[in-house]
DNA sequence: CTGAAAGCGCTAACAC
DNA sequence: GTGTTAGCGCTTTCAG
């Protein structure tokens, strides 16, 4: 029991082994120049031999930098952002960062802790899905780390994201270029960013002289429990008879949830209804009938996410727009029977 | 330019401010019982007023603890991972650790590039879902980082899981019971875990005297993209009469799958087949039928690897088998409408 | 009960 | 080119 705790080979040990000091290892493990050839061959031995690895704790806190990126977004689980997130770690790693990441539920006071928690670990930088546009950038604008948003367009912030109402524009498109033209819309109507979809695809149509049919209003869903939407269009039904033949829904879950809701009130998809999402996550790509969604660049995002984030990093650059193309997915749940 | 960097209040500066050592800050901040009120509540006071934060990379450096836990699984955007995920991230929030995640994609060695990661961040802990047991293992066991496994049952290691095997016989007792006499099944045969699913469900059938009817072979999906269930569906179709009412498939995602390609030839889910997937998913709450499901208990599942993991780095106990009760959750993919 | 002092393992001027 | 010397910000004996 006397000795333990002896274990770490540590720098000095082989600077030691090497006969040099331990700021000759450090240069040569970091790369500087100036280390003769010989020396560098003689202490890379003994580091491969040893097998030693630098203890990152102890560098971070002698070089101010972590290289950990914190991660932050409303709900780990949804598959849109379990996507990105699956993105960002891919990249985050290719550059050399690891990902420490957390939850929000979207309530406020639980981004604060989180924050607070990736400020006292010093994370060189975060990636976040704010939680509300007002408090959540107030916060993020007193702590001085970088913060790169996605998903959203914040002023003053690196953000990546799509436009939501171009969006719903080009689900609208797709519905008119489809043949549609009784349309309806199942959402939240006036939240922010649901809004947004809601507003483009309207404003599209509008302007194609198409009224739409049918406005199923949903609140927009506090988490992964979407149940509220078959609800609403359960209810929705029993009031009013359905006067469009194809549905645009604000993200596919809802899709998911209005389809079954449709079905068990004796629709048929795509035969009776049809209906599209939004996100293109892996439920729309599993789903029966698979969804036609709107598609954002996950990938993408996640992967432009840290590219800025670390740029912001290393250079301070000034904050910049990054809008992402989006674009439909078509799949089997609007095709047009009566069309072919 | 010149005095930047001088911002950080830290322990000195409220050492200062109070008139004590940095030892007695140090002291009040771990509530360490010998100090007295009045000092605590002096220092107390400017640790508010200046709102000061501990640098947590130094309490690592010094105290020997990063209050990280490293997490592993193939796969961040599978909801089976990810829902667990935000599990863990839960419970280790509430315990006052971070979590650092990365996907293994099911490459051993990217698992190797990520358990190397972690021993230098210094992770006080690992949750892993190994990439290979035999592989995986032998790394685990080389680093001197507790580890503890989840989904899977590995001698020697903390481990969290479910019997796959009593999966299966969940869900075969289940058509049994639900009156099913022609049952088949889809995924895996050989490979190690979606094996023992199947090894389960055959096992309990065959005491039962059922035989199965059908066995559609799929190769273990390496990923998300399931499309090859979907191909050995069809091409199964082609061959052969389907001759059973019902079908387990392997996971949620490869029902999905199935669901999609008996629909495309014509059959319809439940009236002429009926579907059971596993691990209950979102995506077995999404589908369109909802899909009959076994449910791992993945709420749990994160909990308790959290808790076991802490009780490992804190006290060094024994590796401990959990094994936890996975349960049917029935829903409309195997109404059987003939027994109503 | 509190302070002084010695690190934790590494980086980065600054000398030689 | 390489070594010496200060730290980074905190914890933790050891005295007193």
């Amino acid at each position: 029991m006397s000795k333990e705790e002896n274990l770490m080979t540590s720098m000095q040990e082989i600077a030691d082994k090497a006969g040099v000091s331990r700021a000759t290892v450090s240069r040569v493990l970091s790369n500087h120049p100036s280390v003769k050839a010989d020396t560098r061959k003689k202490v890379m031995y003994w580091v491969k031999k040893m097998n030693y690895e630098p203890n990152m704790i102890a560098q971070s806190l002698a070089g101010n930098s972590t290289n950990l990126i914190g991660v932050i977004v409303p709900e780990i689980a949804y598959p849109f952002f379990s996507e990105i997130i699956e993105a960002i770690e891919r990249q985050a790693f290719y550059e050399g960062y690891s990902i420490v990441i957390s939850n929000t539920n979207r309530k406020i006071e639980k981004e604060k802790n989180i924050i607070a928690e990736y400020k006292k670990r010093k994370v060189d930088g975060i990636i976040a899905v704010p939680v509300s546009e007002r408090e959540s950038v107030s916060v993020y604008k007193k702590i001085s780390i970088p913060v790169t948003v996605i998903t959203k367009k914040i002023n003053n912030f690196n953000s990546i994201y799509i436009s939501h109402y171009k969006g719903g524009e080009q689900i609208a498109k797709h519905f008119i270029n489809s043949g549609f033209k009784k349309i309806g819309y199942i959402g939240p109507i006036s939240n922010s960013t649901s809004a947004r979809k809601f507003a483009g695809f309207k404003d599209y149509l509008k302007n194609q002289g198409v009224q739409l049919t049918d406005i199923i209003e949903c609140n927009p869903p506090k988490n992964m429990n979407a149940t509220l939407v078959a609800e609403s269009v359960k209810e929705y039904i029993s009031n009013k008879e359905i006067g469009s033949e194809v549905f645009f829904a604000n993200d596919d879950i809802s899709a998911c949830e209005a389809i079954n809701a449709f079905k068990m009130q004796g629709y048929d998809i795509p035969n009776d209804i049809k209906i599209a999402g939004f996100d293109n996550t892996l439920l729309a790509r599993e789903m029966n009938p698979r969804l036609t969604s709107l598609a954002q660049p996950l990938e993408a995002i996640g992967k432009k996410a840290v590219q800025v984030l670390i740029n912001q990093i290393n250079y301070h650059t000034k904050p910049h727009m990054y809008e992402m193309e989006s674009y439909v997915v078509e799949r089997e749940s609007t095709l047009n029977l009566n069309i072919k």
